[in-house]
RNA sequence: UCCCCAGUAGCUCAGUCGGUAGAGCAGGCGGCUGUUAACCGCCUUGUCCGUGGUUCGAGUCCGCGCUGGGGAGCCA
């Protein structure tokens, strides 16, 4: 390839970079050549100092220019933002901050920034920077957060991997709209100034797909389908949720774990789910420590602390019922009423999670009214086998439940709750030839990620957010 | 969708009792032998979100709208 490029072009590609992160570990002496963008640039009389970041790692390598560079009147009047090629030597760093730095010989100014460049060497708000979120990946906060997302993505496939769980790849586009699981996205190539109708619906018989379709809202019931085909398998992928949720934690776009396990139950899936979220806390404590450390000075504090108690000590786990009474023996007051058979509320499950075991918690089996038709119903006849996982300030960030494996039931059930067994007949198939009691959960990826960073507004925490009238970028 | 709060310079914000605005940063000029979001001096910058009203006079008080944030619901 290299051989028909300079039959092309008569030249070399660009010249090999060496990523900061490295650079920042080299041994003095070394030459080579960095590429990236100047966060700041500062200038005394007869030097001047860039600090360059180019994304790999969240520490600048600072670059020293002086006076016999060709274009050094330029560079010192470099804006903040420009993009860079600097060669030169690495050279141990005769002042405190930083071990070495790179002496260069010659700079290029590969795209320059003016003072109309909006990130500032100064703190912005998270609101402000929202508003240019085709720039704030160049900041420290969302370069250590997009670098720990991209870590922790990794992280989730390295661990079912690793414990032989199967990677399905489930409908982004589906015609299940009775999963229950809120609204959906329409999904539609029909006119929508004058879409056909019939009876006076819209008549989707014409449609793209024959039927009325929407952006997944949960791979689950696919995912089910492969487990009792692979045993232990797992999806993680885009969701949507087309429901007008105006908060910190909810975003119409979002990406899900889902793991399904056949012949296992309930405590299997809560042990799966420990041990998961122990993992990932592991891993950035192991893997993305400069960023981490700078979340705990700067976004919350004690949060490395608090991640490291995490990784090494089991989850508590409560009864629903236990918690209710838990609730009704507090001595604070809720707005919310607590009674067996009514759903816990923010304010209750911040109080379990918070003030009664001061970490995650998990809550098992829920009263049946209150949870979805797949739910396994336990023998008291009352409560299901559902699971949430509760952790402090994110609240529930694991939603999972043993599978009601046997026909009769889940089919009375579904009549009970009104869904048309019809629409479903492919997953009640699953429950008439060869199935098996099995569990599963789902993670929101993005609560994770909060968790284990401490912001605090999921917006901040997907490079592209869409919320309630926001898609742009 | 409901409740609460906010919107002032490019950015972060102050603005008292109603008397038409100010600081830091950014930017410009100058200074400084090595800085650490450098520092020091001088200079520039406004549809006070929009709209209607009260008033001699509104950034300030009131109504409506828009936008953002927080809380709630829905949920991951």
């Amino acid at each position: 390839m290299l051989e028909f490029w300079k039959t092309v072009h008569g030249e070399c590609p660009m010249e090999r970079r060496t990523r900061i992160k490295d650079a920042l570990a080299g041994q003095p002496g070394a030459e080579l050549t960095v590429r990236g963008w100047a966060r700041t640039v500062r200038s005394g009389k007869g030097v001047t100092f860039i600090a360059l970041n180019d994304g790999s790692c969240f520490a600048s390598l600072q670059v020293v220019a002086e006076p016999v560079l060709a274009n050094y009147e330029e560079l010192a009047r470099l804006g903040t933002g420009s993009a860079l090629r600097v060669t030169g030597a690495l050279v141990a760093s005769p002042a405190a901050g930083q071990a070495v730095e790179l002496a260069a010989r010659e700079v290029e100014i590969v795209g320059p920034a003016d003072e109309s460049y909006p990130l500032q060497k100064k703190r912005h708000s998270f609101e402000y920077l929202r508003t240019i979120a085709h720039l704030r990946p160049r900041t420290n906060t969302f370069g250590a957060v997009f670098r720990v997302r991209s870590m922790l993505a990794q992280a989730i496939h390295r661990f079912f991997a690793e414990r032989g769980f199967l990677y399905v790849h489930t409908p982004i586009i589906t015609a299940n709209d009775c999963e229950g699981a809120g609204e959906l996205f329409r999904v539609t190539t029909l006119d929508m100034a004058r879409p056909p109708l019939a009876d006076g619906e819209v008549d989707y018989s014409g449609d793209f797909f024959g039927q009325a379709t929407g952006l997944t809202v949960s791979g689950q019931l696919e995912g089910e389908l492969c487990a009792l085909a692979f045993g232990d398998i797992y999806t993680f992928g885009p969701t949507f949720r087309a429901e007008n949720s105006n908060t910190p934690r909810h975003a119409a776009e979002f990406w899900m774990v889902e793991p399904e396990m056949a012949f296992a139950d309930l405590m299997d899936d809560a042990a799966l789910a420990e041990e998961f979220f122990r993992y990932l806390c592991r891993f950035v404590l192991d893997n993305c420590r400069e960023d981490l450390e700078f979340f705990d000075s700067h976004v919350e504090k004690g949060l490395v602390e608090r991640i490291g108690r995490l990784a090494d000590s089991a989850f508590a786990m409560m009864e629903y019922g236990d918690a209710i009474r838990e609730l009704q023996k507090a001595t604070v007051t809720f707005e919310y009423p607590v009674e067996w058979g009514l759903d816990l509320q923010t304010e209750h499950e911040r109080y379990l999670t918070e003030q009664v075991t001061g970490g995650p918690l998990f809550v098992v089996n829920y009263p049946r009214e209150i949870k979805a038709f797949y739910m396994r119903q336990n023998d008291d006849g009352k409560t299901v086998a559902a699971m949430d996982l509760l952790v402090p300030k994110v609240g529930e960030i694991i939603g999972g439940s043993q599978r009601e494996e046997r026909l009769d039931l889940i089919t009375a059930r579904m009549g009970e709750v009104g869904i048309a067994p019809e629409g479903l007949w492919w997953y009640l198939d699953s429950r008439r030839w060869g199935s098996c009691p099995h569990a599963g959960f789902g993670l929101g990826f993005e609560r994770l990620i909060m968790y284990l960073t401490g912001m605090e507004n999921i917006r901040d925490v997907i490079p592209f957010p869409r919320t309630p009238r926001h898609a742009e970028f």
